[in-house]
DNA sequence: TATTGTTATACTCTATAACTATA
DNA sequence: TATAGTTATAGAGTATAACAATA
């Protein structure tokens, strides 16, 4: 367990990236902007899925999800089929243009990322992925417990309730 | 040297943590959205300093910054007082009021991060701070060049120029 | 009734560009 | 002429809520 001036910094490194973040965004195609290309990204990666399963992987919610969805379907880059077990559910497919995309995004970050970090080994930067990714799921899997756990025996400062893990509109 | 695959990979994960983002953003006041919090906390790390300055560590454009800055301001949190050196400069600099709210933000980011982390050790948060504080310099530190390096031997895939350091609107 | 997905609306963050006041 | 900072505007991303179609 870490301590309170490291969780202080973490939160500050987490904005930081943000910088990042942005000079990534910079070099996308106009018509391909981040959301767009992590559709393209997860589709390429996990397969043909439908849309919840896509908003959970992209972790919003699924309203924002299918704006994005909608932008690459309109562009050819994937197709949306109906499911014939599910007639509410559409299936996400990448199509061979989607594809084509997807190859110059890559190109560019790939591009861009060498050049920034030229000396970094390849453990290091698999170091950042692999605690990146252990953040990710320490976030994720913390569903609010079914049955609230008991009461502590000292009262918490007045805080408010700890965001909840939804990713969906409450209906 | 890292490979491309890899470099994929790290693209990915910084998309993702964009959801660890907006989680420690949905605990924040709603009166201190992440721009104005992002303000205190560098006011406070780093003291009074300038405009373009804070623009600077918060790797925006100043615009931006200006309008994170005034948003603090109006609620008491800095004060801007006119530089005696440069009358065109205003010097930041965080009230108590701030640091109380500073305070606040402090335990509730602590309060979700301990609890969210709690099984990770010192050593992984440490080592996580650490990779990522090396990215954004990594990312930071590259002005283009003063004199453009001579031409590759072998020319290179036709791509855009790989985006600017840039943080300020060209004027 | 509950769930899947869509759409309308509002809010935050960001960059660009035009503007001012100093240097 | 150049720089520090402000403001107006536009674009991307997101969440909430209301809705339609289906389970």
């Amino acid at each position: 367990m870490a301590e309170q001036a490291q969780f202080e910094e973490l939160a500050r490194q987490l904005s930081a990236v943000g910088a990042v973040k942005r000079d990534l965004g910079r070099i996308l195609p106009h018509a391909c902007p981040a959301g767009a290309a992590a559709v393209l990204m997860l589709l390429s990666r996990d397969g043909d899925m439908r849309m919840s399963k896509l908003a959970e992987l992209m972790a919003v919610d699924m309203s924002v999800t299918s704006r994005h969805v909608a932008h690459v379907a309109e562009r050819g880059w994937i197709e949306r089929s109906p499911d014939p077990a599910d007639k509410r559910s559409r299936i996400l497919r990448l199509t061979p243009a989607g594809g084509d995309m997807l190859v110059e995004l890559s190109r560019r970050s790939t591009e861009l990322l060498a050049e920034r970090l030229s000396d970094w080994t390849t453990e290091d930067v698999g170091e950042l992925i692999r605690l990146m990714s252990r953040l990710r799921e320490s976030f994720d899997c913390r569903p609010v417990p079914a049955v609230p756990p008991p009461p502590l025996p000292v009262p918490l400062p007045l805080s408010p309730p700890l965001a909840t893990t939804t990713t969906r509109t409450p209906a």
